[in-house]
DNA sequence: GGCCGATTTTGACGTACGTACGATCAAACA
DNA sequence: TGTTTGATCGTACGTACGTCAAAATCGGCC
């Protein structure tokens, strides 16, 4: 592996170990086995290197989450919801790791214009492709307002689990809870 | 003002204005117009400082949330959801600075066992809360499990909005599209 | 007025930080 | 083999950091 990975995965390590925060340049370099000097010459800065891993752990637990939320798309529309939230919030736990580093992008995405604009195309598209999952329908065909309803309601739920298994995992609700409360509250 | 509400006000600016990361002890110091050593002395730390001033504008941003959704208390069951996603979704905007303090707040959360357990304990009673609330119910009276499901999704959607509201605030959905969304989703 | 605890102010100490610079190295290439 | 290019390494610079000790000031209370 080239330093460069190394330091990517370095990067990441600490982000998760160590939050943003507290994570020095010397502590990537010694983490990842690469020098500390390798830092600024293949990403710029400490900075530019920590904002790409946290963007790259992101974008995988995106992936992890459409995943998860693909489980459901072969069942009947009533158990769709069901299905993708039980699957979603058992996985939680599994990418514990790639929570933590997504919560740390967000935090910076206030101050950094490249990781905010990154998050926010990131999370239109997750809308978009939710949406989709859970309605059966090609993402294309949707119009703004559904990827706007749908995916965002839904994505934020999603956004809103993952902080929840972050402070407090012991009180999340499974799946199935989850789906029968969004039912009882808006059918009744 | 006594200094020390003075760097308490000071550290919550720079937590919004900065950011928890690139927020230095002696910026607080300028902006509170106080003295770099009564934070030592008052908090005995600069980071005690920041979480307690995290943790205080999440309380704030506790209390915005009941507000709004008790809004729709007094409507029928058909449309409590609405008008209280209705009545959050407007407010996020104009609590931008709470919230962008609270998800400070959650990204140190993983790092420090204080702020995780303050932030935790507030999830506990804001859940149950809202469910009380969208139930029209006691909150005395509810199981654990009904805080848990209808707790833990509306939460966990008002949190992802909220996180969504940092991001990309112009791509929100409506109150009311959230809602239709979440019926056609559960009741089809 | 004079004392005493609580607060504010001053100033500085030791340190750990990010980054820059030049040297060194390894491989590709002519 | 000599040269070039990209990568790695050793190091040190300048600075900005958090914290602390002690002096100065304030505010009640006898």
């Amino acid at each position: 592996m080239s330093q460069r990975e190394d330091l990517l995965a370095g990067a990441r390590a600490c982000l998760v170990e160590k939050g943003y925060h507290r994570t020095t340049a010397r502590d990537i370099a010694a983490v990842s086995g690469s020098h500390l000097a390798s830092i600024g010459y293949h990403f710029g800065s400490k900075d530019a290197l920590m904002n790409l891993a946290a963007l790259q752990a992101q974008n995988e637990w995106g992936d992890a989450i459409e995943a998860a939320v693909r489980a459901g798309a072969g069942a009947g529309p009533a158990q769709r919801l069901r299905i993708a939230l039980e699957e979603l919030i058992s996985s939680l736990p599994r990418h514990r790791e790639l929570v933590v580093a997504t919560m740390q992008a967000y935090a910076q995405a206030e101050f950094d214009e490249g990781i905010r604009h990154a998050l926010a195309d990131a999370g239109e598209s997750a809308r978009r492709a939710l949406a989709a999952m859970l309605l059966d329908r090609d993402p294309g065909d949707l119009d703004a307002e559904t990827v706007a309803g749908v995916g965002g309601a839904v994505y934020a739920t999603v956004v809103g689990l993952a902080v929840q298994s972050v402070l407090a995992p012991e009180s999340l609700p499974t799946g199935e809870q989850a789906a029968a409360a969004l039912r009882t509250l808006t059918c009744e």
